[in-house]
DNA sequence: GCCGTTTTCGGCCCGACTGTTTTCAGTCG
């Protein structure tokens, strides 16, 4: 990161705006689109798109032309960029809030503002206790109670909401359960991000095979786990499930479940790219299907979609139009995205020792039954008193037993002695360089003070990588959600170390933690740092929360080679 | 505003659904 210059998230969060205020102001939507998808891509960008730009060079980005590229460098010299200042006095920041909230958009927040002069969510508020929504031309009852439900939630993002994969997946296979059970149904898969492998979503997206929509749509109506009908149509149907998480079914003919699953997973922007490429080809694309001069047709599978563009599949995780589509396009094949049955192992789980529920007997015997090769117990370090972490004396006891058990073992499974160390307030180690020498492997985690400056965080982690004991940096940001957002840590400070030291970065599977997330993980991968995948686990069912540490990994396009624990015991450095 | 199997201009993905209309605009994905 460079020396004053805007950061990428400050350049995108100006185009998205100014792309906001040109929507509201009626613009030509191709101009919108140009400044959303310059926004995108700019925020995804690894390295200072402000350093690009000086130099000339932020052009090579696609969506960047020499308009953006511009402002940028305006944005860099000025502090500001002048059409985005002109358009903030011609239309009122504040309709873009107006215009994100659930059925409204930006032809009604104009229509509120010129009508009413609501140009904020109070303004908005107040007319919607006067009852003058309705008022507007184009707002009848039912988008103005909309409105009013939504400004009544609480909270800043209505309509908004994610859900964990820790929530969404299991409900996701329940409902898909229960439609494949549907005698009607021949094909059920889960779409959309939960099979992109985002840790967060909107909603489920699910897509049936069926010849007989009317009666697989009144089903999924019926169903027990569905609390209302949000939206339902001929070929699909919205519901609100008993978790509160938004549901998506859509049916479609199996001659042509491929176009619809294919549509379903998306992502928005990598379909729309996909789509112009066809269009370019004479092809116009659709989730039923393809049309062009000669006719139309479908393909019951999703690589036939692929191929009739001449391109290969690329896996479900890298389709954010990211390159993905020139990738599938040129003679390079996609990786092997690393799978759960490529681990051989896990390293981070606890026991009775401190704050996990089982011994550590049990816990192996649940481990080999998964298939691991070895198992590394890394109970607490006596920092965390919460947890009963554990003093070195007990270090050394629990030792004893580790040695003990792993002599019974007959088929060649190992225990590994393992810690999850506190990284101390002050960066330092909760134990003694003596001790940490007698483990086979050392996780160091932050527990506490995790409401000091980002700064300061990511100084605590950059000692502890410098250590030479230190193995692993255990779920970095510290994130445990809802209750806590991850320290905003300076990522690049230390995927830079952790690559200069050789420590792995853990991908944390526990679902309130995802820790890391897939666009650090990615960028982990980028910097040359290899990474550990792990449940975190406290009991025996959760060695299966490895699951979200693996979707994560794939996400940020890991090979078996880049995950530590997807090698046998030891490890090579 | 960006970009090229349409290559420096003339295009720019596609459809479902809803609510407000009275044939369609707006929103959403």
């Amino acid at each position: 990161m460079s020396d004053g210059r805007p950061g990428n998230r400050e350049i995108a969060d100006a185009f998205a705006l100014l792309g906001d205020l040109l929507a509201l102001e009626g613009a030509q939507r191709h101009r919108i689109r140009a400044y959303h998808r310059g926004a995108e891509r700019v925020r995804d960008a690894t390295a200072s798109v402000a350093d690009l730009a000086v130099a000339g060079r932020a052009t090579q980005l696609p969506d960047i032309g020499p308009t953006l590229q511009a402002k940028i460098v305006e944005l860099v010299e000025t502090g500001s960029i002048a059409a985005l200042e002109a358009a903030k006095e011609r239309t009122p920041p504040g309709l873009v809030q107006i215009a994100a909230l659930p059925g409204v958009g930006p032809g009604r927040a104009m229509a509120l503002w010129t009508a009413l002069g609501a140009g904020d969510l109070d303004a908005l508020r107040a007319a919607a206790a006067a009852g003058r929504l309705t008022d507007v031309p184009g707002i009848g009852p039912k988008v103005a109670a909309g409105i009013a439900e939504a400004l009544a939630r609480p909270g800043a993002d209505p309509g908004d909401a994610l859900v964990g994969a820790g929530i969404a997946l299991p409900l996701a296979r329940a409902f898909a359960a229960s439609l494949a059970a549907h005698p009607d149904v021949s094909r059920v898969e889960i779409a959309g991000g939960l099979r992109r492998g985002k840790e967060d979503v909107h909603d489920v997206d699910i897509v049936v095979a069926t010849t007989a929509p009317d009666a697989v749509l009144a089903h999924v109506a019926a169903d027990a786990l569905v609390d209302r009908v949000v939206a339902s149509g001929a070929s699909t149907i919205a519901v609100a499930s008993n978790r509160g998480v938004r549901v998506e079914v859509s049916t479609g003919p199996p001659e042509r479940f491929g176009d619809l699953l294919q549509h379903a997973t998306g992502s928005a922007a990598h379909n729309t790219r996909l789509r112009e490429r066809a269009k370019r080809m004479g092809v116009s694309l659709s989730q039923h299907g393809w049309r062009d001069d000669d006719g139309e047709g479908g393909t019951p599978d999703e690589d036939g979609v692929y191929a009739r563009l001449g391109l290969r599949t690329p896996p479900p995780e890298l389709r954010e139009d990211r390159g993905e589509i020139e990738w599938a396009a040129s003679s390079q094949p996609f990786p092997r995205l690393v799978t759960q049955a490529d681990l051989v192992g896990q390293v981070h789980v606890h026991t009775t020792w401190s704050d996990g529920t089982e011994s550590i007997a049990t816990m192996a015997d649940a481990a080999r039954a998964r298939g691991h090769r070895y198992l590394g117990i890394s109970d607490h370090s006596r920092a965390l008193t919460l947890t009963r972490g554990l003093t070195p004396d007990r270090v050394r006891r629990q030792w004893d037993e580790i040695d003990r058990l792993n002599a019974g073992f007959d088929d060649g499974f190992r225990l590994l002695k393992c810690t999850e160390m506190d990284i101390l307030e002050d960066g330092g180690l909760d134990f003694d360089d003596d001790l940490l020498e007698g483990f086979d492997l050392v996780i160091a985690s932050i527990h506490s003070g995790l409401a000091q400056p980002a700064d300061r965080i990511t100084a605590r982690l950059l000692a502890a990588i410098a250590s030479p004991h230190v193995d692993v940096i255990g779920h970095p940001t510290g994130r445990k959600r809802p209750a806590r957002a991850g320290a905003a840590i300076d990522i690049d400070a230390v995927v830079e170390a952790a690559a200069a030291t050789g420590t792995l970065l853990e991908v944390n599977g526990q679902p309130p933690r995802q820790d890391l997330d897939s666009a650090m993980a990615r960028r982990a991968l980028d910097g040359g740092v290899r990474l550990l995948v792990s449940s975190d686990a406290h009991s025996v069912e959760a060695l299966g929360y490895v699951e979200y540490g693996i979707r994560i990994a794939r996400r940020a396009g890991a090979t078996a080679a880049d995950i530590a624990n997807a090698a046998p015991w030891p490890w090579t450095a």
